[in-house]
DNA sequence: CTAACAGATGAAGAGATGTTCATACAAGAC
DNA sequence: GTCTTGTATGAACATCTCTTCATCTGTTAG
């Protein structure tokens, strides 16, 4: 009972090793969602479609920043964003983004309970 | 046809709003799985324990390198080391950590399809 | 037209990150 | 004990990342 061989939330079974194209495939995505900012506005944006505005209100940070990082979201074809009058309004660009956010919160928030976090206490 | 909430492999829904505290912990999770050298290494130990030659072999990395990646990966609780004679076998902490891999790997590359990940081509 | 609002973008700087090099530590061979 | 193998660790360095600031583009109001 324990899977070395990875398997999926639905069955699907990830056997290829891993090569170093595909690493850094993953990597690149992954780093999309490895910040708390990125979190922040991807959070939000799980919650439905909204603004440049209303990300930079919800993350509380400057329309800049998140502009910056919603281009980085873009360019991953993470989040897409159409025009409406003088506003932008951004979503999730599919389910995958979404399940993928969901899947990483629920696992990471678990494997954080018994991560120290810190490297050594003990003296 | 539009799940704003997000709903996770099992059923479980994330439906509070990820917090700046969440955030960083889930970001600081993630990041040990946003690099081609610790997704090479969690990769291997994908298929079952290796020491850190092995491991080395396997991410084609200095002992050193892997070494400095396996105490984070550590620090983090994502993966286990113990002594057995002169080596130390690690291995991935347990099977959140190998679900987390499979569904960013499964995930990262589906979105990969749709993403130029280059800006611009045009000119 | 001009003014105001909403975003995008480039440059620059502070900080974080990953690798390498040299060295230290631990365990077994002799 | 010494030597060799396997791993950890610290310092240094190059690189990348994220934010801020200033400015530019595009849209609607007057």
């Amino acid at each position: 009972m324990l899977p070395a061989m990875g398997h999926g939330v639905d069955g699907r079974v990830a056997r290829t090793r891993l090569d170093l194209a595909a690493a850094k495939s993953v990597a690149t995505t992954l780093q999309a969602l490895a910040t708390p900012s990125r979190l922040l506005i991807l959070g939000r944006l799980r919650e439905g479609p909204a603004t440049v505005g209303e990300l930079a209100e919800a993350a509380q940070m400057e329309q800049s920043a998140v502009s910056h990082q919603l281009r980085l979201l873009r360019n991953l074809g993470l989040v897409d964003g159409v025009r409406q009058g003088r506003s932008i309004v951004y979503s999730l660009y599919d389910n995958h983004v979404a399940q993928l956010l969901d899947e990483a919160i629920y696992h990471a928030e678990h494997l954080r309970l018994g991560a120290p976090d810190r490297p050594a206490a003990g003296e």
